[in-house]
DNA sequence: GTAGTGCTTCCCATCATGGGAAGGTCAAGG
DNA sequence: CCTTGACCTTCCCATGATGGGAAGCACTAC
């Protein structure tokens, strides 16, 4: 198999499968004697895992962990587990700062008429809140939400 | 006011302020004799407004925008209004995608005894869940969340 | 044999942010 | 007056995961 098959039958693309290789996360690909990357039903097998892993928002790193411990048929559960309940919490803070800021933004939103006259409260906040030394908040614990 | 005194007193760094102004978000400061950059309140009224824009997730074409209205005494409250929703909207996806994940995570997490044991329903699932074409689920819906 | 598709590598871009080097400037204290 | 240290300048590079695209082979179908 070719690497557009093996890409279609995974969800990954080519692209990803190649800087997976680059940066070792799986091991290079067979080559044919043109020196085509060839991949067998275990190599699917294992992009799919990394496709299934990477949806679940676990980050490069994450994922090679988790495909070592895959590979080591004696390992802990709790390993993994503690893998998982770690990614969740990151989840957790991310979906906290993004609460937060929805919060403030559609309390701005509601008190703002949104017809032609100029006058914004959105803008006025956005003007005059305190810096964010006052409140001990979601960007000051969580630091820059690198969400957008 | 030099740009340390300027960071400080918006919470923008210096790094990001000679950011803000090299990509035209800010105007060029303007120059002491040393060519050091000078500061006024109004700049760091500006900045200000900026890093609060920024903690509340706009991206840096939309403080564009919101800069440009601000700066606009007789644009339309619902111009303002609309670019704020809109960003809402694209937050609250991000967070379902985060709650979809943790959904999932959690259970996951919830069927593994994460004890000594090798058997981990996680990594099962990873290795065999059905490819997303099967579920037409968040990942498709919103691409790759870049949450990570 | 040729057209078209697929593969290769290599370089560049994203977005917002930080690190760090090399060198000029300023204020305080000897 | 000169040194020291803190500050400023510009320039280059890195991040993480991903895509775009070019130049050049390889393969397939007709």
């Amino acid at each position: 198999m070719n690497i557009g098959e093996a890409s279609k039958a995974s969800g990954v693309s080519t692209k990803m499968i190649r800087y997976y290789e680059q940066i070792g996360l799986i091991a290079p690909a067979h080559r044919s004697e043109a020196q085509y990357r060839t991949y067998e039903d275990t190599d699917i097998h294992t992009l799919r895992f990394i496709r299934r892993a990477r949806d679940l928002g676990f980050s490069v790193e994450q994922m090679k962990t988790l495909l070592a411990l895959w590979h080591d048929r004696a390992r802990a559960s709790g390993d993994v587990k503690a893998i998982a309940l770690e990614h969740i919490a990151e989840l957790d803070r991310k979906a906290a700062a993004i609460a937060a800021m929805t919060a403030t933004l559609r309390h701005l939103a509601s008190n703002c008429h949104g017809d032609g006259r100029p006058d914004c409260p959105i803008l006025d906040d956005f003007a005059d809140a305190p810096p964010e030394s006052d409140l001990p908040e979601v960007s000051a614990r969580f630091g820059r939400a690198n969400i957008g």
